[in-house]
DNA sequence: CACCATGTTCCTTG
DNA sequence: CCAAGGAACATGGT
């Protein structure tokens, strides 16, 4: 369930269910998904741990917690790959076939499954180090951005804007779908190079990012959710369809898994092309 | 069987 | 040295 706003909506449910928490006992049943990856090791950190919040950051869920009786933090970073899913569940219940890691809470038990194990659930936070501005804060700002644009890292960059998108020490939390999704809103085709971007264009795409997220947030928000995934309506609100919301899909996403349907604002059908080994979908009507 | 999939990291290529 | 492309990771759906 990964890009930001599913990632931010999974946040929201979850930071209730933990907050004020404590965990018994945490159990590792897929070494490659933690860190320190010697279970015994993050097994023993996190006993006794109460959580005091939970945020996010990018695509990752930042779990602050802390021991009873001693001073400072336990930061645990959680991100959910391509498969991973997340969510509290009544002692007793059958666990689900991929489980990467449970924690046995004093209100429940805490699930991470994860079907394809690309998530991660770590002791270890440098990957914060190396994220972008958020896009729906002040920091990311077109005048910021655009000196970014050019680069990447010290040396210049010629790769396409959609490309850039996905790169997260750009702007944190952008993934393939969302970033098909923007530049279709920004009226941008995909294959510009991003350092070729005029500064109109840089602050109408800075604004359809902002927008984009906002909007999945929103709604996946009003809809209820089952995180667990169990039904039709699971945390995967970006993707599959609910069944007594037959056009919800159809409205969330504008070009994204829709080559040869006609486009929303023009009529004109959507292609798919591959780039940088992804699929990237775009209006080549609309998108300049 | 073939191809595709919301992500990130590592290795190779040019 | 470096940017960019592709493979790998692992499993499932179509």
């Amino acid at each position: 369930m990964p890009e930001l706003p599913e990632v931010e909506v999974l946040c929201r449910h979850l930071a209730p269910l933990l907050q004020g928490h404590t965990i018994l006992q945490a159990s590792v049943r897929r070494a490659k998904i933690v860190r320190p990856d010697t279970p015994g090791a993050f097994q023993e950190q996190l006993q006794g741990a109460r959580f005091q919040s939970v945020t996010r950051r990018g695509k990752y869920l930042v779990f602050t917690l802390e021991l009873p009786g001693q001073t400072g933090v336990i930061t645990l970073l959680g991100h959910l790959g391509m498969t991973g899913r997340m969510f509290v569940q009544t002692v007793g219940e059958p666990l689900p076939k991929h489980t990467a890691v449970t924690l046995l809470l004093d209100n429940g038990r805490f699930i991470f499954e994860d079907t394809r194990y690309f998530g991660r659930l770590t002791l270890e936070t440098k990957a914060l180090g190396a994220l972008g501005p958020e896009p729906l804060s002040p920091d990311f700002n077109a005048m910021m951005w655009a000196g970014k644009l050019r680069k990447n890292g010290r040396s210049r960059s010629r790769q396409p804007i959609k490309v850039r998108l996905l790169d997260q020490s750009l702007v944190a939390g952008i993934g393939n779908i969302y970033a098909s999704e923007a530049l279709h809103v920004a009226g941008i085709s995909p294959k510009r190079r991003a350092n070729r971007l005029d500064p109109a264009e840089i602050q109408t795409l800075v604004r359809a990012i902002r927008r984009v997220l906002r909007t999945a947030i929103a709604g996946g928000s009003t809809i209820p959710l089952d995180f667990a995934g169990r039904g039709s309506r699971d945390g995967l609100f970006y993707y599959g369809q609910a069944a007594d919301t037959p056009d919800y899909y159809e409205e969330r996403l504008r070009v994204y898994d829709r080559a040869g349907q006609a486009c929303p604002r023009c009529g004109q059908l959507i292609r798919r092309m591959v780039q940088a080994s992804r699929s990237t979908y775009y209006c080549p009507s609309c998108q300049k």
